[in-house]
DNA sequence: CGTTGTAATACTATTATTACAACGGTGCGATAGT
């Protein structure tokens, strides 16, 4: 009897071509094949796909994979046609005809489709679904799965309901695959998806080849002659980053006009326009992109020397996946912020607002008088629009679970402006860790390592704050008492997490008011916060 | 929250000041019109 990890790298190597895995594949691949959730976070280009597709080929039978982007699934359907085992892979979405999609299920059916595709909002559709059920799915993988939590509240709420949408599916081992996931990140998709007792397993968080550095702007000319002296100043392909589509669009010029390959990149110029531009990107026809967020995931060119953000992200999770597009192929590669605090406001701003209470009272009455929980039904009955009454429905639906004393509706409906109110507290404190990043005197890399939970003992040596011998050697003292992981609870902000230990300041996490930063001597005395978990 | 553009008000005039509204990201699916 073979054990399990040889038959993995028999799989890897007979029916995929690789004849090493990287770090985290097996181990990833074996839970699955032993039954177990797992929640899976590393860094693009390090081989997530395979883990499924491993798991899938070892397991056998129908492997569904949920996928954001529909240029995602089309890319990821024809790197398995073109594996040595040749499985076959198929996608339903808008784009194929009703002809098509009975094609692929007949197909599916006969046992001809290994990995299907899928986007979240196709399981909506209760026809959809029941025939995904019929398949019985041996496995069920959610790429890009911090998209449950940052994408799932209200931009694509489909997202929010993926646990409901999957479980007709009967229950196979999930596979939840990030490449970006800070502890409430985490939290979100373990809960979201419905996870059991799932391995989390991590891997490759520090990036050693890329340079981090933040110049601040005095004012907006400033940032502008930085920005554009930061790409004079780099050679090879580069990535510009922009909040607002205006701006993107007025640095491509200024960069065109200084004679740079320039292009810009976002959701307004067109889907053709988009693919184009991503097309001469990846053949090295265009040098530098100046693009908003829009410009992400999917982006995988391993010669990336630069990225440069024009204006300061909302939080540190969207700036590291922004920033480390730049160096995959682990030779030297920069990351630069220009940094304008005032640029931080638009974080609040694209951040929803909170629920009318009335409107919550509203979506209650009709979702308890129609029984359902169909946003498009909920926002007929209320008058609301669909949107807004989706989101209502979801923060319910979250209020439900996390109190489980469903006893009386003005108590739900409180329950449900609280957690939207506790969103939006994380939100403004994620904007705040972005400050404390562009402000911070440490190694960057160590900032950002921390900021998702993990550790980095030494310092990069190579951001701006260790080349200037500012960065503090490594500041846990051992003896602290509230060292990483700790729970504590604090007099005002409640309980938490000890995210980050520095010398004189640590980071905690708070359940109820995202995170904050306490200065160490006012905690001394233990009477402010204390220990809770021992 | 911050920036920008427009209108109203200030007013020896030609422009200066102020007030205020508008705008700002990410994508699925379905549908209407060429």
């Amino acid at each position: 009897m073979t054990s399990p990890k040889a038959r993995i790298r028999a799989a890897a190597r007979e029916d995929f071509g690789h004849e090493q895995l990287l770090p985290g594949q097996a181990e990833a691949t074996s839970a699955l094949l032993a039954g177990h959730d797992v929640l899976l976070i590393s860094p693009t280009g390090a081989g997530k796909s395979l883990v499924y597709q491993l798991g899938g080929d070892l397991l056998g039978g129908v492997t569904v994979v949920v996928s954001p982007l529909l240029a995602l699934q089309a890319d990821q359907v024809d790197a398995i046609e073109r594996a040595p085992v040749a499985a076959s892979a198929a996608r339903i979405s808008s784009a194929e005809g009703a002809g098509q999609r009975d094609e692929v299920f007949r197909r599916a059916e006969a046992g001809e489709v290994r990995y299907l595709f899928l986007a979240p909002e196709q399981l909506v559709n209760p026809d959809v679904r029941d025939r995904v059920a019929v398949l019985e799915p041996t496995l069920v993988a959610v790429d890009e799965a911090h998209c449950v939590s940052a994408w799932g509240h209200d931009f694509r709420p489909d997202y929010f309901r993926l646990g409901d949408l999957l479980s007709p599916l009967g229950c196979p081992p999930v596979v939840a695959m990030t490449a970006t996931a800070a502890p409430p990140v985490r939290e979100d998709v373990v809960t979201r998806l419905r996870m059991r007792d799932p391995r989390t397993i991590v891997t490759g968080f520090a990036r050693d080849n890329l340079a981090l550095r933040v110049e601040r702007a005095v004012d907006e000319g400033d940032q502008r002659n930085r920005v554009l002296d930061l790409v004079a100043d780099h050679e090879g392909t580069g990535i510009v980053y922009c909040r607002t589509r205006p701006a993107a669009e007025e640095y491509a010029a200024a960069l065109a006009g200084r004679g740079r390959r320039t292009a810009v990149y976002h959701a307004g110029i067109g889907q053709r326009r988009r693919d184009e531009v991503h097309g001469a990107f990846m053949d090295g026809d265009v040098d530098t992109i100046v693009a908003t967020s829009a410009f992400g995931m999917g982006i995988d060119k391993p010669d990336v020397r630069f990225v440069v953000h024009a204006q300061v992200p909302e939080s540190p999770d969207t700036y590291y996946q922004e920033v480390g597009r730049a160096g995959r192929d682990g030779e030297p590669a920069t990351g630069v912020l220009v940094y304008r605090p005032q640029d931080l406001a638009l974080g609040r701003f694209f951040s929803a607002g909170l629920p009318r209470a009335e409107d919550v009272q509203s979506v209650l009455g009709a979702s308890g008088r129609t029984g359902s929980t169909d946003p498009r039904a909920v926002a007929e009955e209320t008058g609301l629009g669909p949107r807004r009454a989706g989101r209502i429905l979801n923060l319910l639906q979250l209020a439900r679970e996390s109190e489980q004393s469903t006893d009386r509706d003005g108590g739900l409906a409180a329950a449900a402006v609280e957690l939207a109110e506790a969103r939006r507290r994380l939100e403004t404190s994620r904007v705040e860790m972005m400050r404390a990043y562009a402000e911070t005197d440490r190694c960057r890399s160590q900032f950002l390592v921390g900021y998702f939970g993990e550790e980095l003992e030494e310092r990069c040596g190579e951001c701006d704050n260790c080349c200037a011998g500012v960065a503090p050697e490594r500041v846990a003292d051992p003896r602290t008492p509230y060292p990483v992981q700790a729970r504590v609870r604090h007099a005002e902000f409640g309980d938490g997490t000890v995210t980050d230990v520095e010398d004189d300041r640590l980071t905690v996490l708070f359940d109820d008011v995202g995170y904050r930063t306490l200065a160490r001597d006012l905690v001394a005395d233990g009477e402010l916060l204390e220990r809770t978990d021992r």
